[in-house]
Formats: structure tokens, C-alpha cells, sequence
RNA sequence: CGCGGAGUGGAGCAGCUGGCAGCUCGUCGGGCUCAUAACCCGAAGGCCGCAGGUUCAAGUCCUGCCUCCGCAA
């Protein structure tokens, strides 16, 4: 490793997801004289504002860092631009860079993105790709440009899905994946050897926001499509389902799940065909699926059987899930 | 001080108007079985989150504290 200390960057990342490549960044000898992250949030029952786990990670390798609700303020652009970076390296960061914070540094700005572009442009990538079932994703460096998640593409590698993968194990990989592809990116960028690839638009997919809706399930879908939702909220939020119990309506948060072969039942969707000891087994629109792990509110997180062998007035009169919010 | 729920044997729960601490499982021992996650018999295991208060008597009522969690963002 030549002369790295003299390659200048400013990183831009907010979650645990950007964390690993701004390791790598300081292993690898760069000089990361700024990191800019968002602002402190309200977070968590207490409401109390809580920094970013980028800003966290900065602070403990004593980085400089700037939390700021819009990197495209004058102000911002001149914090930036009087540290003369040769690259911004943006991973995760949450906030859109308009034209002057991309033409600000020489190289421009480059983006790990946790797909194989074009697939899934946007918010979600791993999200999305576990929701629908994929066997394989990766990560993307590319150039940012205006168009979002459309620059070329610099670098890739690919990751298999597995199927005990739910988003939280699989951004884990992807993380780590995206760290070890960067600092071959930026040497290339250095030596002025950077091959890049111009996107295939026709292929492109976009993976948008997740919206609390879409964390309802509803048993009249397929036991894989409820089951590869469940893995792909997991753990960020939850799917959950709900049933009626006299005027009220009781919730069930679903943190794992599991396929079952066998598919002979015929009973409505949603409908809590019998626990065994590993867990509950619901109907669903097409084939049973197993719920493993649920959490009831204001409780923590347990196995389905447990929670079924408290609840002895529903094993009684019997138990069908909601498809839908009444 | 955002709203709200909960702390009872290893697990999940019940315990209403205060009066011997229960249920479904699990664990251990024994039995039945070719066999078993099935069935039968029996056993162990609880300072009922902590500290005060009211009472002849508190898991149960009152006060304070600690811990965990749901909603919301």
C-alpha cells in the first residue's frame, strides 16, 4: 500500500451498514478527515435523540464527525470543500447529494449499494430481494449521478441468500462484502485505471420504501410469500397479524417462520390448525405455514408454542388469524 | 417528563371482590410399548421484581424504586 494517507476522503453513511467500509477506509491508511452523518433522532421509547451508529463508530476512532440534516446547504458545501477531498464515499447515508456536493471533490462520489445493479435501485435493496424470494444479490460500487442509483458501475460482487437469511444476517454479509470491495475501487481510482460499466436500464428494478402497511400479513398469499416477507422485515421491524377478541383487537408480532411440507388442510386462511413442539401451525391461502417465534405486545420475544400454551381461552374456542385490519 | 402493557417454580400463563400458591408444558424417577415426540404413575423445583405502608392476615390494596416490552418516530 503506497502512498494511501495522501488519498483525501470524506465519507457520508448513517447506519450499521456503512460502518464496516469506514473501517476498512482507516486499515487501509486513507486520510478521512470529515465524516458527515444525519442528525441525532428521537429513537427508542425514551424519545431521547440518539446518534447514528456511523456517528458512533466516528467518534470512537476519533474522526471528525458532522451530523447535519442537509448536506447541500452552503455551509455544509463549504465545510466540505475546504478539506479539498479527492472522493466523497457515500454508503447508506440517507439523504440525496445534489450536483454541486457531486462535482465538489475530483473523483467525484462513489456509493456502495447492496444490489447488483440494476436490480433493485432504491431504498431497499436487501429488503426487497429477500421479500421476493432471491437466491443470490450483492453489492455495487458506483458512481452517484443524479438519477438515483443509476451511475456506472465500477465494481460488483455477488452473495448467495440463504434460506435461514433474513435481512439482518444477509446486510451483516453484504456489509462486509461491500468493505472488502472498496479499497481495490479506489486504488484503481488512483491509478487512473477504473473501468467502469454504463447500467442496463431495460434490466432495472427498484426497490421502494417499506411501508407499515406491507408488515400485515395476509394469510390468503402463499406460505412462502408470508414466510419470505417475515424473513425480509426481520429484524428492522416485524410482520405481524392480528385477530379479534371481543371488541378489541389483539396484535402478534411474527419473527420467524418456517415452511411446512405437508399442505392437506382446507380450512380458512389464517385459521390456527393445531401447535406442535416446535410451533403453530396456520393456513394459509396456498400450504401451512409454521410460526416459530412471535411476540405479543408487552412482551418479549418467544416461541409460538409458549405463547400458545398461555393462552388457554383461544385454545378453547379456537383461533383465526386476520387477513386484514378491521 | 410522548402514550401504554408487564414482572408468580426452567418456559408460557391463571390467580375476580385480601384468607393454605395453581394450570399447560418441560425436567427427574418409575411403568407400559419392538418403539416413540404418545400413554399411565410419582417426584423435585417458588425470597410471587425490590423497598416501605395499610391489615389479625397481602401475590392480591396504597406509595416509591428497578427491570423488560408494545405503540409511536
Amino acid at each position: 500500500m503506497s502512498n494511501n494517507n495522501a488519498f483525501r476522503i470524506v465519507y457520508l453513511g448513517s447506519p450499521q451498514f456503512a460502518v464496516p467500509p469506514l473501517r476498512r477506509l482507516l486499515q487501509e491508511g486513507y486520510d478521512v478527515p470529515l465524516v458527515i452523518t444525519q442528525p441525532d433522532r428521537p429513537k427508542g421509547r425514551s424519545r431521547r435523540p440518539m446518534p447514528t451508529d456511523v456517528k458512533v463508530a466516528a467518534e470512537e476512532l476519533g474522526l471528525r464527525v458532522l451530523s447535519v440534516a442537509n448536506v447541500n446547504t452552503p455551509e455544509v458545501l463549504a465545510e466540505i470543500a475546504a478539506l479539498q477531498p479527492d472522493v466523497l464515499v457515500v454508503t447508506a447515508f440517507g439523504q440525496l447529494l445534489g450536483d454541486k456536493v457531486l462535482h465538489i471533490a475530483p473523483h467525484g462520489a462513489i456509493n456502495i449499494h447492496a444490489s447488483l445493479l440494476p436490480d433493485y435501485r432504491g431504498a431497499s435493496p436487501i429488503h426487497q430481494a429477500v421479500i421476493d424470494g432471491r437466491e443470490r444479490t450483492g453489492i455495487s460500487i458506483m458512481m452517484i449521478e443524479k438519477r438515483l442509483d443509476a451511475g456506472d458501475v465500477l465494481a460488483q460482487a455477488g452473495c448467495d441468500i440463504l434460506p435461514e437469511d433474513n435481512t439482518g444476517t444477509l446486510r451483516e454479509r453484504l456489509a462486509d462484502i461491500g468493505a472488502d470491495l472498496l479499497p481495490q475501487v479506489l486504488l484503481d481510482m488512483r491509478e487512473g485505471r477504473l473501468q467502469s460499466q454504463v447500467q442496463d436500464e431495460a434490466a432495472a428494478t427498484y426497490a421502494g420504501k417499506i411501508t407499515s402497511e406491507r408488515e400485515l400479513l395476509d394469510w390468503t398469499q402463499s406460505a412462502r410469500t408470508l414466510h419470505n416477507l417475515v424473513r425480509g422485515l426481520t429484524p428492522d421491524t416485524s410482520a405481524y397479524t392480528c385477530w379479534q377478541d371481543g371488541d378489541d383487537i389483539k396484535r402478534l408480532k411474527i419473527w420467524r417462520t418456517s415452511l411446512v411440507d405437508d399442505d392437506a388442510a382446507e380450512l380458512a386462511p389464517g385459521t390456527v390448525i393445531k401447535a406442535d413442539k416446535q410451533g403453530l401451525l396456520v393456513q394459509t391461502g396456498d400450504g401451512i405455514l409454521r410460526l416459530l417465534t412471535v411476540q405479543p405486545p408487552g412482551k418479549g420475544q418467544m416461541d409460538a408454542a409458549a405463547w400458545w400454551r398461555g393462552q388457554r381461552d383461544l385454545q378453547a374456542a379456537g383461533l383465526c388469524f386476520q387477513s386484514a385490519e378491521a
